[in-house]
RNA sequence: GGAGAGAUGGCUGAGUGGUUUAAGGCGCACGCCUGGAAAGCGUGAUUACCGAAAGGUAACGGGGGUUCGAAUCCCCCUCUCUCCUCCA
């Protein structure tokens, strides 16, 4: 959410700004002020209204006590008829402010300055290039192919199980699943200093909306619904990321300043429905409705905002570096990017077989969208309450990282090499058949 | 799932319709005192919104109701604790 004094006070650039991103055009600047201004002087009339009952409330308090009762009944006709108007008004004061924020959280992040401007995934500037793409002597086995030549996952089975979009990991694919959890879990834990938490991996609806999946990207969320009556259907949904818990951590609560920064990471299955992507477009783990990911979530003062958001995009960097993955980091155009996000750099990991880089970490500074939904605060030394920057990074997304490395390191043989970092979490130098 | 007991400020804990603008205690900050500390004394400390300011309004788990007036009375909900039941 927007800060609406900022709106007030700066209508023009705010609506400048938002012009430059995907739909950003359609955005209800003129009615947000209209409200405001309505709610500003309801809110001004009943509490004047409020001041005098309460006045006039403690004087009919003295007359009862002196036994002054005629005097007081007096008075009580008198208050009645204010109390009709205030209960009058304070239905308009809420259904306007109701109106206001039905509005606000629909309204995205501003994008930072340095952001580029543009529409779409062409305009993204690239930012920078690690390494250099496998060499093969002939055409590369897709991840498809060698998932099945080497039984790490049974796509057939998956579906049986729950449809399409749903793996079953095997054999050695299940156990490289979890090494790959491990390994990054103890990458970001020991060597980038992340304090770990296992969050649920159901949320209730007020974490949805506080890190800003709610309620323009509702239908993307798998709903829960305790038992057959369906009355819990609507509060609970699977989460489609551990952003959703992680970053709720601290919702509605003032931290103080000296607990910054807070740096979490967190392993958590994601659930996401793609409504709209209709038979999801690929076959394989490229895009499906679960995958695992582990996730970086840190808290920061607003001054450090932007240089946490480098040092998160090298924390994520890291993992395809030390995998011996081809990468390229992009920063997202303004058109490009998420509800949320001030600034974004996504990673893209070359995929040999597929031949194409697949975005396997988005990194974000929110600023202080996301606080302001979940009301977090932070006391700043001299007693301020200031609203913190949560960033957000996956470190990484994991079915995608899967196929890059099994896609970089299959060998003419067919079998798979494990990069070293990665050999005694699974104790086996390669995967054979 | 069943029965009972609860939910008040950073913590503890009073308060059962009107100087409660929430007592007292602990803890916290600042000051006095001190060679320095402790003790003692004094002062200050919640949050949100409106307002240029003075100031005002709201909040005692959440929502609704009664009343001129609700922390206090009534109804609904949520959560916590204890004991059963079930269960990994």
């Amino acid at each position: 959410m927007l800060d609406i004094k900022l709106i007030r006070e700066n209508a023009k650039h705010v609506r400048e700004r938002l012009a430059t991103r995907h739909g950003g055009d359609e955005v209800k600047i003129d009615e947000i002020l209209s409200l405001d201004e309505q709610r500003r002087s309801l809110l001004h009339e009943v509490e004047q209204l409020k001041a005098s009952r309460n006045r006039v409330s403690k004087e009919i308090g003295t007359l009862m006590g002196q036994k002054r009762l005629e005097e007081a009944e007096a008075k009580k006709t008198e208050t009645r008829e204010i109390g009709d108007k205030i209960v009058e008004l304070d239905k308009a004061v809420v259904e306007t402010e109701k109106a206001l924020h039905e509005l606000m959280v629909r309204l995205p992040n501003l994008p930072h300055a340095s952001v580029a401007l543009g529409h779409t995934a062409e305009d993204n500037p690239l930012i920078r290039l690690f390494g250099e793409p496998a060499h093969f002597s002939s055409t590369p086995a897709t991840h498809i192919e060698i998932c099945e030549r080497l039984k790490l996952v049974d796509f057939a089975r998956g579906v049986k199980l729950s449809g399409s979009g749903f793996l079953l990991y095997t054999h050695w694919g299940a156990r490289l699943e979890r090494a790959l959890i491990q390994f990054l879990l103890d990458l970001h834990i020991h060597e980038h200093g992340y304090t770990e938490v296992a969050p649920p991996y159901i949320v209730g609806r007020h974490c949805m909306e506080g890190v800003g999946q709610f309620p323009k990207f509702a239908d993307q969320a798998y709903a829960v619904q305790e038992g057959q009556d369906g009355s819990t259907l609507g509060a609970l949904y699977l989460v489609p990321t551990a952003e959703a818990p992680v970053a709720n951590i601290h919702r509605e609560e003032i931290l103080k300043e000296n607990q910054l920064p807070i740096s979490y990471v967190a392993y958590s299955p994601c659930f996401r429905a793609e409504a709209g992507a209709a038979g999801l477009g690929t076959r394989g783990m490229i895009r499906i409705h679960q995958f695992d990911k582990v996730e970086l979530i840190k808290i920061v003062k607003p001054e450090d905002g932007y240089a946490e958001l480098e040092k998160l995009v090298g924390h994520a960097e890291r993992v395809l570096q030390l995998l011996g993955l081809h990468y390229r980091v992009i920063s997202l155009c303004s058109g490009d990017m998420g509800f949320t996000s001030a600034k974004t750099y996504d990673i893209e990991v070359w995929a040999p077989g597929q031949g194409q880089f697949l975005e396997v970490s988005s990194c974000s500074n929110c600023e202080d969208f996301q606080a302001r939904r979940m009301s977090l605060r932070y006391k700043t030394e001299g007693g301020e309450n200031k609203l913190p920057h949560i960033l957000n990074g996956s470190g990484t997304a994991l079915a995608r990282l899967f196929v890059a490395l099994i896609e970089t390191h299959q060998q003419p043989d067919g079998s798979v090499l494990i990069p070293e970092p990665l050999r005694h979490y699974l104790r086996t130098d390669r995967i054979q058949a």
